[in-house]
RNA sequence: GGGAGCAUAGCUCAGCUGGUUCAGAGCAUCUGCCUUACAAGCAGAGGGUCCGCGGUUCGAAUCCGUGUGCUCCCA
């Protein structure tokens, strides 16, 4: 019979197959019952997004960790969905409007915007779902939850309603960081900083009524010399003896002319600049604050889209930075401008628009931090959420949590929930779910005020025209895609949350992660989840972030579509050190791609064996337990790394298990036990060794199937007929087969296969280096103290290495290639003319190191603070080194002896 | 300016509680092989002052201090 598997794997079809599969039988779906559950919440992805390899590599970490649960006992439930990320939606869809409609927002209503933006969001928002398929994950779909969701939508105006009530929001008039472009507040995490090259203009700012006189003017350096027109004080240190006699003295700002005072604060720094500052309340937030304490007028002479207003008085109308030009200009044609020079400084742009940010007074919503704080930095710092890896983020997390400041929620978009505000029309407020419980607690505020409002109908209420930050609603994630908020008792709830693992990358820490927290302590007085593992940043080869200006970003589904899926996770994870940035560089794909073939291709072979018929085994003890020693060793070999893998997984080292598994079926399974099972060309093979064959196979295929879904079921579907039903994604750890075998047994048996290795290696090391090809005949001679280890292995040596015979030797043998090995010799005899030179230089060489080895152990063990204060395993493990290297090297001075 | 992390083979990184499983892996390189599972492969090999300096210790890649260089976070 012969085989019908391609030679290599193709795995488009196969992943196709197997996906479709899975959702068939619902493996992913979940439903409480009494096993344990094991809840993983997806990081919600921007619904205007596609994934990129940040985001591929968080869905195959929480992949890995589902399936792994999965298939050990828990119930396991995952949880997709994306967020509707106010600020890029609201831009792509009026984008899209202008572009394609040639709508323009202001000519919509509100409700007409909307009907636009959930259209979009229908025609693009599956994108990222259809990815999350193609990677493989073992999501539940019939709990997709994306952020504007009915219930979601709700309980996000439950929580606003319940926050105000209990006097964590509050609405009032702060600096804030203001996007031109969007046209929105941003909260201070919204913002990056970035050093940029600036200048800094010393402008002369005239003393008022003096004669005009060089003596009567300030110089004052200044960034911002577009803000000249918002000035509203001059301030200068007290001490500083440079202005002492212009106290009580009013300054002219220039280009305006306006007077104002010469105020005096401790704030300045005499030695930077000038020492004289001028104060803009409106467009920094040190000068709100000066202009606070000394009770200073406020003149904010910019518009909201970052051109100049009214105030200004002048280049009103014209872009902030055009504007900076122009009124440079004008100060040097005035005379006003002493000089310029470049300075460095660091400048905030928004995350989401790039467009540099603009201090500014606004009346918004804010959320005070301090009390949610408090909690959310307990659980962290007891042990409650345990991060991963800690070292690198708990002192970040800290000091965070430790400094926060309040919170601004509110944002001048449509896009979003709307803020459950309602004003009446003498502009007071109340804060309710709806119109209708607005109105009731309004008639109850006038009544006890005793205002009259009895002309006053619910219709005259007005909403709040703004959204809530999108960060306001992710923070009630873990709870609400479970209903966990709009309806706290419900059972899915009580029973997934506290969810297991979140997995992030650690840019969020702050905006989602520590919000989260506190949610979840303020809302369940429980912790949102048991772990979190922040994975790294994804860079390109060179270290550079993956950008689309830089084009640096590999498509998803084109890498799925050249590799596979099962290899696009490998290489992704196998060079995802945990925590640690990742430099992505696609012939870690490649490696993927090989080892499929690899895992492929040992199918082919096992398949080959089954083709050609099994034996049964022989009758002769000795025989049979020659035949049968490459499953004891691998049998030993395997458990011994279940084992570290477990280890591995518990300590989320993800990276370094797919490593341990990868070497195990690359090199012990393929390079040496496949090659020492396989029965000589066109014989069947032995029965047993089969049988133990399949099943490890079988066990190698769920060791691995949480990293490569795909190929490995396959493969376990292609190893044995299967009923239906019994599916690798299902099975269970432990239930494939367990090897039974006393520690001293593992011990002996994989100390036997490394000295089998170590004979092969060392016998094809000499045949290289003495010109021998591998078919060359050759006898071999060994000179041992242990001649039943070699006994039990020979077969198996003389079968790797080619050679006709081994037999004992007590002495060397003339005209032979001499090997050292361990303790042991041996000589191997072949047809052909030894090169004698070669041989010395190689020996003379280990003979050399040997010595060195030796020299230093002797060392050590001459020391008696060593012999004294070491432990004495330390001792004697010492001292077998020496007893051990002492063999060696005269073993190997006997063989040059014979040279 | 404040804080954190990193520095090991040409590249990307492992190396836990100090002691040959301590100098490792994978890519890359070199040599020989189209050997009936696999050339996307097989069999071998070479390659490192473990960033510099000081200390603790019988013993340091590992612990401590310090310098240098990168990265990130915060102001």
């Amino acid at each position: 019979m012969s085989t019908t598997l391609s030679k290599n794997f193709e795995p488009g079809q196969v992943e196709e197959k197997w996906y479709r599969h899975w959702l068939n039988r619902r493996y992913f779906n979940s439903t409480p019952d009494d096993r344990k559950p094991f809840t993983v919440v997806i990081p919600p992805p921007n619904v205007t997004g596609v994934l990129h390899l940040g985001h591929t590599l968080n869905e195959t970490v929480q992949d890995v960790l589902v399936r792994k649960a999965r298939m050990s006992g828990y119930n396991a439930c995952w949880v997709p969905g994306s967020d509707h990320a106010s600020i890029a939606t609201e831009a792509k869809v009026v984008q899209m409007l202008e572009k394609e409609r040639g709508i323009k927002k202001a000519d919509l209503s509100r409700e007409e915007f909307l009907g636009y933006a959930f259209e979009w969001k229908e025609k693009y928002g599956g994108i990222i779902y259809h990815q999350i398929q193609k990677l493989g994950c073992s999501v539940d779909w019939d709990r997709v939850t994306f952020t504007m969701d009915d219930h979601y939508y709700k309980a996000v105006i439950k929580v606003f309603t319940d926050l105000y009530a209990k006097g964590l929001i509050y609405r009032g008039a702060r600096m804030i960081n203001w996007d031109p472009a969007a046209q929105t507040a941003l909260s201070d995490e919204e913002v990056e900083y970035k050093d940029i090259e600036g200048k800094l203009y010393y402008v002369k700012y005239k003393v008022a009524d003096s004669d005009g006189s060089a003596s009567d003017y300030i110089i004052i350096a200044t960034q911002r010399p577009e803000t000249i027109m918002g000035d509203t004080a001059v301030c200068v240190n007290p001490t500083d003896e440079r202005f002492a006699h212009l106290r009580g003295k009013k300054i002219m700002v220039p280009l305006v002319n306006r007077e104002v005072p010469l105020i005096f604060d401790e704030y300045v720094d005499p030695a930077f600049g000038t020492g004289a500052l001028k104060v803009t309340p409106a467009h920094d937030i040190n000068d709100y604050n000066l202009g606070l304490k000394h009770h200073l007028p406020t003149i904010d002479t910019l518009n909201p889209d970052g051109t100049l207003s009214e105030a200004a008085e002048v280049f009103v109308g014209m872009d902030r930075f055009e504007a900076r030009e122009k009124v440079v200009a004008q100060l040097r044609e005035l005379g006003l401008l002493e000089k310029e020079e470049t300075y460095s400084t660091r400048l905030g742009f928004s995350q989401r628009t790039n467009a540099v940010v603009e201090p500014r007074i606004s009346t918004q919503w804010f959320v005070k931090m301090k009390d949610l704080a408090g909690d959310a930095l307990e659980a962290v710092v007891n042990g409650d959420v345990k991060i991963h890896p800690e070292e690198r983020f708990m002192a970040t997390y800290r000091y965070w949590l430790e400094n926060v400041k309040d919170w601004c929620i509110s944002r001048q978009l449509w896009w979003g929930q709307r803020i459950p505000a309602w004003y009446d029309k003498d502009g007071r407020f109340v804060v309710a779910a709806t119109r209708e419980e607005a109105f009731e607690l309004f008639r109850q505020q006038w009544a006890t005020n005793g205002i009259d409002h009895s002309q006053f109908t619910i219709e005259d209420l007005t909403q709040d025209e703004d959204v809530l930050d999108t960060w306001f609603s992710s923070w009630l994630w873990p709870m609400e895609v479970f209903n966990g908020i709009t309806d706290p008792e419900n059972k899915d709830f009580n029973y997934y949350y506290p969810t297991s693992v979140l997995v992030t990358g650690q840019d969020i820490i702050f905006f989602w992660v520590a919000r989260m927290i506190m949610a979840g302590m303020e809302y369940k007085s429980e912790r949102p989840f048991e772990h979190v593992y922040f994975t790294g940043m994804v860079r390109d080869k060179q270290g550079r972030k993956m950008s689309k200006q830089l084009g640096n970003s590999p498509d998803l589904l084109e890498l799925i579509e050249r590799f596979g899926a099962d290899a696009v996770r490998f290489g992704i994870l196998i060079a995802a050190p945990a925590g640690n940035d990742l430099l992505f560089d696609e012939s870690s794909c490649d490696q993927g791609r090989n080892f499929n073939n690899k895992l492929w291709n040992a199918l082919k072979l096992v398949k080959l064996w089954e083709a050609n018929g099994v034996a049964q085994s022989s009758n002769d003890a000795t025989t049979l337990e020659q035949t049968l020693f490459p499953a004891r060793w691998f049998a030993a070999r395997l458990a011994t790394v279940q084992a570290e893998v477990e280890k591995l997984y518990s300590e989320f080292r993800l990276s370094e298990a797919l490593k341990t598994i990868y070497s195990l079926i690359w090199d012990d399974f393929c390079s040496w036990y496949l090659e020492w099972a396989k029965p000589p060309f066109g014989q069947p093979i032995d029965v047993q060794l089969y049988e133990s064959t399949l099943s490890f196979f079988e066990q190698l295929m769920q060791l691995l199937h949480p990293f490569m879904p795909f190929i490995t079921e396959e493969i376990y579907h292609q190893l044995r007929q299967r009923n239906e039903g019994d599916d690798l994604t299902i099975s269970q750890f432990g239930a494939l087969g367990k090897t039974q075998i006393s520690g001293a047994e593992s011990a002996d048996v994989l100390a036997q296969g490394e000295l089998l290795k170590t004979w092969i290696t060392a016998i094809r090391d000499a045949r290289v280096k003495n010109g021998l090809k591998p078919k060359d005949a050759i006898q071999l001679h060994v000179q041992t103290a242990n001649e039943s280890m070699f006994t039990k292995i020979s077969a198996l040596l003389l079968k790797q290495v080619a050679a006709g015979s081994l037999s004992f030797t007590q002495d060397a043998v003339a005209n032979t290639i001499a090997v050292v090995a361990g303790r042991d010799k041996m000589y191997l005899q072949a047809e052909v003319e030894v090169n004698t030179t070669a041989q010395k230089e190689q020996l003379l060489k280990d003979l050399e190191y040997q010595k060195g080895f030796l020299q230093s152990v002797e060392v050590k063990l001459s020391n008696e603070r060593f012999v004294q204060n070491a432990k004495p395993e330390v001792v004697d493990a010492e001292r077998k080194k020496r007893d051990d290297a002492m063999q060696k090297i005269k073993a190997i001075e006997e063989s040059l002896a014979t040279l």
